[in-house]
DNA sequence: TCTTTATATGCCTTGACACGCATATTCCAT
DNA sequence: ATGGAATATGCGTGTCAAGGCATATAAAGA
């Protein structure tokens, strides 16, 4: 299981990692909201926790579970030459529509980065 | 393999993306980079253009493939709320240590999202 | 038409992993 | 000490996808 990607690739982590970005919960929160047997959640919270996108705290008998930014950094990092790719095409569209139909009143700041 | 998550958990295929990002190649130019045999290729091609990573244009024999956009600008705004969050942290993080040690000669926009 | 080049597809095997369910562990309260 | 709540772990099972290899398809060139 090494990679990010593949971490991420299942829903279930997926929806623990949203549920988490809005505040830290304990398994039982995540079983409840989520709707999903408690072993299962546990599990997929090893999986989290052992990738570096989650870590825990005691409290009493609670485990309270919350978000690291590395990993999904690290997918972000990984993003951005295609974001390049992207952008460079939105870039060339809009040339060719300006060539074709020119704006008669420029809407400010057309071109994006700075 | 619904899901543009599961796409790209395989390192092959992010291999085929990450090549295509430069420029269009054909099925024997990403076999031999990649030094992969052909039909690994060519099953793992259709993987992505089944899931609109990719598009390709016939050459003769050959098949020319390019990238597309959309669904890694899907992935791109899944991960938004965490780059908010993200965010968020390193802003807490450099006004503890301004605090801690107020800054002297401020570098000037220290802060990011001017 | 026959051969060669480029790419796609089919079948089979193998290995991961997600899940269900049962059970273990840990900590609190009484 | 005992019971109960919260969480973790173990095991067996089914599914699914990736790879290897052979083969099919298609177009080009002789």
């Amino acid at each position: 299981m090494e990679s990010v990607f593949e971490i991420i690739a299942e829903p279930n982590r997926r929806a623990i990692l949203s549920l988490l970005v809005s505040s830290q919960q304990s398994v039982g929160e995540i079983e409840r909201q989520l709707r999903m047997p408690q072993p299962t959640v546990s599990k997929h919270l090893r999986v989290l926790r052992e990738a570096g996108f989650v870590e825990s705290t005691v409290d009493a008998q609670r485990r309270l579970y919350r978000l690291k930014p590395e990993p999904l950094q690290e997918l972000d990092a990984w993003l951005a030459p295609f974001r390049r790719f992207w952008s460079a095409h939105v870039d060339a569209l809009e040339r060719h529509l300006d060539r074709m139909h020119p704006p008669t009143a420029p809407k400010e700041n057309r071109r994006r980065r700075k």
